[in-house]
DNA sequence: TATAATTTTTAGATTAGCCTAAACATTTCT
DNA sequence: AGAAATGTTTAGGCTAATCTAAAAATTATA
């Protein structure tokens, strides 16, 4: 059980998270490339060493997934982020689209004490400043019943429930066009050509986004009144 | 201004520390091979480089002592070190021997903007829960009158101002005895054998310390009633 | 299905930060 | 002052984490 180089916990982090976007939940050389900016050479380097420490399940030329392991700590390592993030926000006064990079940092703090009680000073918190579900100590998450905003239907009510996190410029986007987490959006109308949303914020406020934008946004929804 | 690695901040912030101790400020090369418990080529290596990055001025078989900037980073590290303490007792509940560990790894996290807010957050405290004086934003340090309790005066009226915090076995010990910090203490007497020390603390406890951990205490003196 | 394109791995190199052993410089002792 | 002891540097080596270029495997295409 010695611990894990920051580096090693990035990439279960980032295997974790990749592996739940396809439906096999194989995570491919080049997709960890891409993500971790590096080359797929490093990479390869990177899973032959996680698999020999058996945190993850490595077949040449086929893909990687987490051992369960390997899952514990990427879901630790997730847990310790996403605490970190609401505490910036939540104490520190921070920005939302301040606090990613900072907990990047943050989350490799070896500590299970700190995390701890860091939860508990929050209150346990179920959810991030982004609307990302905070794992309990025990790993659990939560399992947020959302739909991408850009497979929304058109006219249901929704309520924005989470965003994505990785970028500061789509963050500072709705911090201009004044959108936050929890505010009422519906879909007036699409776009046939290139699949521009009309959104009804709020039940008052009409915006016009891109597809682009939309794919940044998950809404859970709402019970008509 | 490229960021330096948390191990050249290391070395900046032990240089500072070792040449408080020394009348002329220059820290052997020894001396910090047993701070870091490193071989003392590997301190030879590191001070070259810090020596290229115009950060200490280095002599060889001579000694080091830390430039303008040098300085200014030392002071900058030693800074989040102990905001970042005050951080884990006041807020945390954390006992002061638990800290400097975590403290370690948190004085390296790489953001302003954080340390600023939690200076803030923290309400500007001037002593960590060790009683070491923190520095300000501009870098000024409050030089506290204190004193050895080793070399203190007999008789005399002091008050317990500031304990060595890189030993917790040191710190579990003073928790044992029920020592803290703004405590009273006056020297009954000295053994003059092994330098045992005789204390009356707050005017009614009587306590025998060696002299040895003496030396991890400093008191300021107290005006007598 | 053979060939081309793409993806992934291997081979070999680099840098930071450590080490030990040996050489060299300084200080202390007789 | 010369020898011995001590302190410091140099030489050479190691591991983690990255890279580029070349080779190999897989997948797509004609
Ligand atoms: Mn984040
Ligand atoms: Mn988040
Ligand atoms: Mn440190
Ligand atoms: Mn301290």
């Amino acid at each position: 059980m010695s611990t894990l180089s920051a580096v090693e916990e990035n990439y279960l982090k980032y295997i974790f998270q990749l592996s739940e976007i396809f439906e096999n939940g194989i995570v491919k050389t080049n997709d960890l490339a891409y993500k971790l900016d590096h080359s797929a050479a490093s990479v390869t380097d990177m899973l032959k060493k996680l698999s020999e420490k058996k945190l993850v399940a490595y077949k040449k030329y086929y893909g990687v997934s987490l051992t369960r392991n390997g899952l514990t700590i990427a879901v630790q390592v997730l847990r310790k982020h996403r605490l970190w993030e609401t505490f910036l926000v939540k104490n520190l006064k921070f920005t939302w689209d301040k606090i990613h990079e900072i907990a990047e940092q943050l989350e490799h703090i070896q500590s299970d004490e700190l995390i701890d009680r860091m939860d508990q000073y929050l209150g346990f918190p179920k959810f991030d400043p982004h609307g990302d579900p905070i794992p309990d100590k025990a790993g659990n998450i939560s399992l947020p019943n959302v739909v991408c905003l850009a497979d929304a239907k058109l006219k249901k009510q929704y309520q924005l429930a989470n965003v994505n996190d990785d970028s500061a410029a789509f963050l500072k986007y709705l911090n201009k066009i004044q959108l936050k987490l929890n505010d009422k959006v519906k879909i007036l109308d699409k776009e046939e050509f290139d699949e521009t949303i009309q959104l009804l914020i709020n039940d008052k406020k009409q915006l016009t986004i891109s597809n682009d934008a939309a794919h940044n946004m998950w809404v859970r929804s709402v019970k008509e009144i």
